[in-house]
DNA sequence: ACAAAAGTGTTCCCTCTACACCCATGC
DNA sequence: GCATGGGTGTAGAGGGAACACTTTTGT
């Protein structure tokens, strides 16, 4: 229970990250749709022993939220490549971590390309988000929270860029594509839709072709890799000057 | 400065909110387009005693952040009747606000409609939100955080029935989404595009013809009073079944 | 009758979708 | 040649923008 006499407002300020990259389905070779997968961590003590919980830790004195949480993946799980970080929101249950301390939680998305493999510590591993295991405390709302932030505003940023590597082939993106989005996305309308924005452009060099022949297939690079709305106005754009 | 041998993540957690509301310019007559106004609060003592601020204060032992914003809200300028409350960010800053205590704030958005003027006390005002007095703090930023995504909204969601009165015309509700979205919106279009989406419903009542004549507009509800997002996919529709 | 305000009908245009068809490579 | 995967052309459809036109009231 929370101590009902402690003076309002102190707690301890956490942050946490739900870190997404779509993985190859079978490491080394592209092939395989690729699952949208979570960074998590075996809690070793109590409370929530044995159960998976997000990457993160208290706030620094001397850092903001965001400082704080790339900080703290970049000690803890040696995540360093982050292409993308976002808030999601706050997490502040007076119960959601039992004990004499109340913690209020800022959560982050995190977003690795699909082709860095970081080296993790024995107790962290990668699971897909559509079948997580025990979680610890409130982190699977936060995990599905940070999944829906995601399939949101690939359709309306340029965020793929972040789960794509620097250079990649059309039909790799629509696998990441349709990993994070949970549906068939066609090569064919990703890749007009993304040109006609003007947030693809092709390196000029080709894909090494497959085993069972094809025609090679060009390289392309997003134009930007910094975050970008693209399309804010679902509706009632404003009127053409 | 914020003092480096505090422990880790303790920190004073507060909540503010930017309450948001279209005010018609002139009281009384539903005429004119209205504009966009936030709530605040001019501060009487240091820090930054003159300046305006956010109302909000300490989070509570007992209440999350969200129930927090909505009883300060209730208690010290008595506005109860908030029709959206939602997170907008987490202000974190370790010098956002001078003094021993390191303070993190959790920002809302909060919207009032347009036919509600709460009694305030005297040191609380309504101003506009572009053309806002000497700010407080961060709290301009938050401010403007909160048009921005209440803009963004307009677009995507139902949310224009947090800004209307429980019944309306179209040409008052036309008013709003202008004011709010800072350009023109057609009333034809807007009708069009908010009864496709299944959003408004006629009551059957019209409203009484004004002082120059002029057919008499037919009155409409919001079939919803929660928000709903009624256009998720700007691009990349999933397949039909 | 005329002005004013509300509401409707119609056209245009843009862009996403779907699918057929062409291209380049390995065997 | 033929299978395989990559890329392009093109028709179709949906929906919002714009604007002309009709409807209903007051004077």
């Amino acid at each position: 229970m929370v101590d009902s006499n402690k003076p309002d407002g102190l707690a301890v300020s956490e942050v946490l990250a739900a870190v997404l990259q779509v993985r190859p389905t079978s490491p080394h070779t592209g092939a395989g749709e690729g699952v949208l997968q979570v960074l998590l961590w075996k809690r070793a003590l109590e409370p929530h022993a044995g159960r998976w919980s997000l990457p993160g830790g208290r706030l620094g004195p001397n850092e903001d939220v965001e400082a704080s949480i790339r900080r703290q993946l970049a000690e803890k799980v040696d995540v360093r490549q982050l292409t993308h970080v976002e808030q999601l929101a706050v997490f502040s249950r007076p119960d959601r971590v039992p004990g004499d301390e109340r913690v209020v939680a800022t959560a982050f998305l995190g977003l690795v390309p699909c082709n860095v493999d970081p080296e993790l510590p024995a107790d962290t591993a990668w699971h897909p988000v559509d079948a997580l295991p025990d979680t610890a405390f409130d982190h699977q709302a936060i995990v599905l929270r940070a999944r829906d932030r995601l399939r949101a505003k690939l359709s309306y940023t340029n965020l793929g860029f972040a789960l794509a590597p620097a250079e990649f082939t059309i039909s790799a993106l629509r696998g990441l594509y349709s990993a994070a989005l949970g549906y068939k996305v066609s090569a064919t309308n990703l890749q007009r839709v993304l040109s006609r924005r003007g947030l693809l452009e092709p390196t000029g060099a080709t894909a090494p072709t497959g085993p069972s022949g094809g025609r090679p297939a060009a390289l392309f690079r997003f134009s930007r890799s910094d975050m970008l709305v693209t399309d804010p106005f679902a509706v009632f754009k404003p009127p053409r000057a």
